[in-house]
DNA sequence: CTGAAAGCGCTAACAG
DNA sequence: CTGTTAGCGCTTTCAG
């Protein structure tokens, strides 16, 4: 292995000399610096991250909590993750997955000096690692937003600007009874955070236009067609759908394709989902997009933030923005 | 931060005895090897990652280069990063997730000594980071299989032998005359391995059931449809179809089952994917299970061993099985 | 503008 | 069975 001694006597200089090329906390001379830089090239010489996080006291990782259990939104989880990714990558920080998904995996990343800070996906509103990451020194941020009062910054989607912005969407194509075909019942229950946020904005645009409006849970499977006839059963009027949620989005699709065809309008489909699950699903009128990459994104960013300055920047929501459909028109 | 001298101090004993009683590498009487696990359990220590790697020289971390680019069979991948985390986990190991997917990145990962050992996804045929991990005096594991001979051990699906079941199920069911829709023509070229294994023994099932068999490139997108209705008309007697193409899976299903509506038989799709990605299609029959999470556990056990008992494990193939699909009547 | 040297917290000889 | 101690490779005072 080559070490910043091997580099230090190939330059012809101090050990320290080489660490202040490398680290720019002090001014070196041009000569000088080049001989090093030229050194550790030739030398291919990567300090040891090890050494350097024992002697500085900081690791340049970010430990990220990924709710790995397949199945759930798997497309929205993965962009969220390449987007905290990429922005960690420009800022120069790695990303160290923690595996297990619990407060134990937490503090172990925290007090073994693993991390600097922590970014913690899918939390729920009475997660006990919020009080972990409270008294953890780490600082730390969590893409979502639990209820209750907030503790530690969050960033998240706006999903009650959302509901407003589907309600104004789905009148504005004439629609005067609409229905939101939501998350499973138990995603319903255990967060009750967004489902909540996104039912509460659009029952209340409804309310602001006019329009009724109903929440119905929704099963991610084939049987999401059932959730569909029933909510038709219980009203033929309605014909407007914002479908939030990504496995049933085909099946719910599908089956509104299929009433369409025996007789009367076709009813309007109005996805909340990322662009390009929204892009692979047959006969989507139109979506809004989550930007997952996006939050991924400036989830990191307020975290390199907070290690940088030390300020608590509080919840960031990002605002939600029609995007057009396979089919759309707009 | 408490530090392992804190410990020793609380329990009385020396800095050594601490380390001992942690790493077992020594016996330690039962009564002292009690008062070391009170003092650390009372005072919540975790050895300082960086400094036990800096005087072990190993992290307990492995490298894990995902390809994050958004699109591209999401739920394969994620299921794979799932089966690898876990699997870890419960070896000890922590994931560093590698930003940048390039030879640089691995090169940075090993020589910076961040990691014990590296595990490739998406490699290609003639990548230049086989070369780079084979410079590098890491273990390594590829999750794939590049073409030509293998220098670098390697865990992947055998695709081959699912090209073969596949023939065999359709047979069964009765289609003499059968396709398969596989990957985006840039899949196809990019990786010439797991596109060109399934088709080989597509067609080598093909031409022993004595049964014709043809192989289409297909677009992850709304725009598959054309691609059933291109090789439809190129034979209208086609009845039995393989998909590989998770994008594409549920706009190709949808199409022929429009098809059978119109007259004639509807045919029969076989899919070649995740489990619950062929859950989640309407009207799929049937479907052979690529087991992801399986394929990530199997790599990481690879590498273990390898780091563990330094043998050159080679390469491994996990079997196919057909699994059910929505309607399947298996 | 540059060097020398004191740790950072831990492991693993070496020495009882 | 336990203690003492010499590093591991780097950052960062402190001294020029």
């Amino acid at each position: 292995m080559v070490t910043i001694a091997d580099v230090a006597q190939a330059a012809g200089v101090s050990i320290s000399t080489v660490s202040y090329v490398m680290s720019g906390k002090r001014s070196i001379s041009q000569e000088t610096r080049d001989r090093v830089e030229l050194a550790i090239t030739n030398l291919g010489f990567s300090p040891h991250a090890g050494a350097r996080s024992l002697a500085s006291r900081s690791t340049n990782v970010i430990g990220l909590q990924a709710p790995l259990r397949s199945g759930v939104d798997v497309h929205v989880i993965m962009q969220i993750v390449t987007g905290v990714v990429t922005q960690a990558r420009k800022r120069g920080y790695d990303i160290l997955l923690l595996t297990g998904d619990d407060s134990k995996a937490l503090e172990r990343a925290a007090r073994g000096s693993m991390v600097d800070a922590l970014l913690v996906m899918d939390v729920e509103s009475d997660d006990p690692r919020i009080e972990t990451l409270a008294e953890l020194r780490h600082p730390s941020v969590l893409i979502g937003l639990p209820a209750g009062r907030q503790t530690i910054p969050c960033v998240d989607f706006d999903f009650e600007a959302a509901g407003w912005l589907a309600v104004d969407r789905l009148v504005e194509l004439g629609h005067r009874r609409i229905a939101l075909i939501g998350s499973p019942r138990e995603v319903m229950k255990r967060h009750t955070s967004y489902a909540d946020r996104l039912a509460r904005g659009f029952l209340a645009a409804c309310e602001a236009n006019g329009v009724g409006g109903s929440v119905h849970a929704c099963p991610s499977s084939a049987k999401a067609a059932e959730t569909v006839d029933g909510v038709l059963a219980d009203d033929p009027t309605i014909t407007g759908f914002l479908v939030h949620n990504e496995g049933a989005l085909p099946h719910v699709a599908a089956r509104l394709i299929e009433i369409g065809r025996h007789g009367g309008d076709e009813p309007a489909i109005l996805a909340l989902c990322p662009e390009d699950v929204a892009r692979s699903v047959p006969g989507l009128t139109d979506s809004i997009a989550v930007p997952a990459e996006a939050i991924g994104a400036a989830a990191t960013d307020m975290i390199c933030e907070l290690l940088a300055s030390g300020t608590r920047p509080g919840v960031r929501l990002l605002p939600p923005a029609l995007a057009g459909g396979v089919l759309a028109t707009t």
